[in-house]
DNA sequence: GACAAACGCGAATAATTAGTCGCATTTTTT
DNA sequence: AAAAAATGCGACTAATTATTCGCGTTTGTC
């Protein structure tokens, strides 16, 4: 039995194009009726949902479109992909993330003992926050995390928020080396969140008692190298 | 060569067993034959290989078999899914890890200040060495870790460390709750092992300085809970 | 109200991959 | 040296699922 194929090479679609390529997780198209944008919203409600109810197993494109009340094609109207959806929720947290450190940094430094323990205090509450506001997106986080595809495009953000830390720890102590500050800004960042997430699966006072824990650790790893007091660099 | 050709416990397929039950992912076969053994060892070694150079991506059936220099038939011929073998090189790590802190359990209790500091470096000293040993299984772990057929058993092997790590508390400790030895049980653990895995994939250096980092936030951590000097419960 | 653009649809396509089965080959047993 | 058992093979099946494309419907514009 034969088929008549149509032809459909002329389509040229780029299928040379890397797949990391940024472009790729564009929005294919812009929205430009109301209704459109409210599918948008749809769309990345459903994903979510699905991403919490799933926990690691990504939906499929299918199971989104259902959930939003629409067909699969409606989805691809304006996600080039289905990475691009759940990216789309991620970066919410991903930009949100550098925002706060970033305004720690822009405080004014700290010169005596009491100040520099205020300020580890202050990065603590502002990130634990950030973490406890955006809850329901961790199951997003967590299933990029164990995605092959998007790891690569969470570990550039890490990057960014690592550094982030090793600036606040230079801002903190500006004669901190910089190697020595980029280590302890990993070890911060990866203890704050793996302790933020396993408190976030628990219920509010056990995350409370939790992030004592990270406060605890935080302070006692960076003590030796910001404390001015203890170790007396002397100028400011 | 005679070997006592024991006829095989009644093998009843069952066809109708959950995917995650735990008879689904014991060996299909023993091997009979001398070669088949090598046969098992090639899959293992293949499947260890590929995990390493392909990251988060499990191999896939065809690429272990290729890589071992078989088909595929014969990799079902030992292994009734590909999950099984996965799991089979991580039950090394898995099961190993439990053991450690086993043994740290049966040395006889610290009554003082200075041998509760002892106890606390000889069990990071030991599950760090238990990190360096296994350093080329790391992959593997990550690798089911973020695969949603193998993440519930991996959880289980977690609970048991973390009853472990709650139990050496309470054995140095004996006044120690319950639920706090739980709640540092887990803290321990997940910042042990996201900070191990983070040095692993550095030089020894990087590897060692990160370890420290962590005996000092465990410290940290666990004083104001074992320390009887502190918080004199007095009595032992 | 007519026309075009945007939107929505879902059957069909295509790619991947886990797992099977009958048969060929090798090893062990009699 | 058969016969039997174990092993090895790889084309084939089956299931899943991301993505496309032509067509019907709705919306905005004049």
């Amino acid at each position: 039995m034969m088929r008549a194929p149509r032809e459909r090479e002329d389509h040229s679609v780029n299928r040379s194009l890397n797949w990391k390529t940024r472009t790729a997780l564009t929005p294919r198209k812009q929205p430009r009726q109301e209704r459109s944008s409210k599918v948008v919203d749809r769309i990345l409600d459903a994903a979510l949902i699905l991403t919490r109810e799933q926990g690691t197993k990504t939906p499929t494109t299918l199971a989104i479109a259902q959930r939003a009340g629409l067909s699969v094609g409606s989805v691809y109207q304006y996600f080039p992909n289905k990475e691009a959806i759940l990216l789309d929720l991620a970066r919410r947290w991903l930009a949100a993330f550098p925002e706060v450190i970033a305004r720690r940094i822009n405080a004014p430094r700290p010169n005596s003992h009491e100040t520099f323990q205020q300020e580890v205090d202050k990065l603590f509450i502002d990130t634990s926050r950030l973490y406890l506001d955006n809850a329901n997106l961790m199951p997003v986080i967590e299933a990029i995390t164990g995605n092959p595809d998007l790891r690569p495009i969470q570990n550039e953000y890490d990057d960014q928020i690592i550094a982030l830390y090793a600036a606040w720890l230079q801002h903190v102590n500006p004669a901190l080396e910089d190697q020595v500050a980029s280590r302890l800004g990993v070890v911060m960042m990866e203890v704050g969140h793996v302790c933020r997430l396993v408190g976030l699966k628990r219920d509010r006072k056990a995350f409370d008692l939790i992030q004592d824990d990270v406060k605890t650790m935080w302070l006692a790893l960076v003590i030796p190298y910001l404390d001015l007091d203890q170790n007396k660099e002397g100028f400011s």
